[in-house]
DNA sequence: ATCTATAGAGAGCACTGCTCTTGACTTATG
DNA sequence: CATAAGTCAAGAGCAGTGCTCTCTATAGAT
């Protein structure tokens, strides 16, 4: 009954994770409580379906933003990437909240259904990132070293997970750039800079993502 | 009652914030739910109290970091200040939810009464910065410049605001690290980075703090 | 025509936040 | 000392929640 699911994420957008009712969404099907329980297991897997849902509409955004760009323009899929993330995130808090913000109690994601969705934003990421580097087009840290032994270790099996060119450096700084790039993310979506702070989130959160493509290696394109 | 309050702390963290039951706390406290109505206006009160509780906790930790750092080892200070922002939040990660995770439904933070102690941690990160920039010990940007004019306006909102020396551009980029510094955390505590992928998450957070003073500007002292 | 699978209704259990009323006990006051 | 005021907690009750169970109506297949 896909009518479930879209009523869910109507309720999950307007009243968010946590207070989203099996009974309110029969009600607004015209249907009584138990009647959806035909349908769907569980309210933990109504949610399990919404969250599977929303990492897979930012998957498409991501990728849709990323193939916008050119090919070879590292640094401008890079920026495509963080925008796609920000601009969906402002246009669905509630999902954005259910998938990066704090964990919804008594509940714990099926790992073997959620990993897939989940993880295509960051598999985007190092795509990009491993791409610049095959180039040549990432700059700084060009041999592993100076890291302590379990963090290389760490470092070395996500380098093989993923079958990646670049060195442990680039990869924790771009592991940095990730979660700095959803930090950025919560801090607008979840209203952490305080209110009322910036008339112009939308130009902090682009020198932001400026700063972060330098970090992560890839360099200012000279205009 | 501030037995309430610790009760309240103990549900937090053992069921979660959203989790929290008036009922339950009465339970334990060995009193019929009604009764706790006098101490208590609120479920929502109970939340703000544990909310400005869990942000001067943090604010405490954050400050004892600092104070224990050399006065003028800025670099050291920031580092103090992001391993003291990460050791709370992994000992006590339904607190941390509360703070920087998703909001919960249909709890709005009264301004009034958390803005004070919520702002201490920025606070302090400021105090660090500007007292760096003020030594000249923050490296880049000592000019304001090529910002759209709106970002421009506020970080000299910000700038004026807390009567700051830094240059517009560090101020941007210690935003920035401010963000980062907890996207790191919640990536971590909330679990963001995948099951079990670092062995030593304490060593790669290590390396995440050391770029982001470069970030900022500390350099990191010739070792 | 009968048999079966399916969709839904309805009652019910245990839980939640919250309100209102009632009663007991303590303290202050005339 | 007796009475009034204030404080604390209990208990009932309302509306909502997740979830289970049993029952019935209906559509399709045999």
């Amino acid at each position: 009954m896909a009518d479930i699911v879209r009523l869910g994420r109507q309720h999950l957008a307007v009243h968010g994770a946590a207070a989203l009712s099996l009974r309110a969404v029969a009600r607004d099907l015209g249907v009584v409580s138990s009647a959806v329980y035909r349908y769907v297991e569980n309210r933990d897997e109504l949610l399990t379906m919404l969250l599977v849902d929303a990492f897979n509409e930012l998957g498409d955004r991501v990728d849709e933003a990323v193939a916008g760009a050119e090919e070879h323009d590292h640094r401008g899929r890079f920026m495509a990437l963080g925008r796609a993330v920000r601009s969906w995130a402002l246009g669905e808090p509630a999902s954005y909240a259910l998938l990066f913000g704090s964990p919804v109690p008594g509940y714990a994601a099926p790992a073997e259904r959620t990993t897939g969705p989940g993880t295509r934003v960051v598999v985007s990421l190092v795509g990009i990132l491993d791409a610049a580097a095959r180039a040549g087009c990432l700059s700084g840290g060009h041999q592993d070293g100076h890291f302590p032994a379990a963090l290389a270790a760490d470092l070395a099996a996500i380098r093989a997970q993923f079958d990646l060119e670049m060195s442990q450096d680039l990869i924790a700084r771009g592991l940095l750039v990730w979660s700095a790039l959803f930090g950025a993310v919560s801090f607008e979506v979840f209203n952490q800079y305080g209110p009322d702070t910036f008339a112009a989130p939308g130009e902090l959160f682009e020198h932001h993502l400026s700063v972060l493509g330098a970090v992560a290696g890839l360099e200012a394109a000279d205009s």
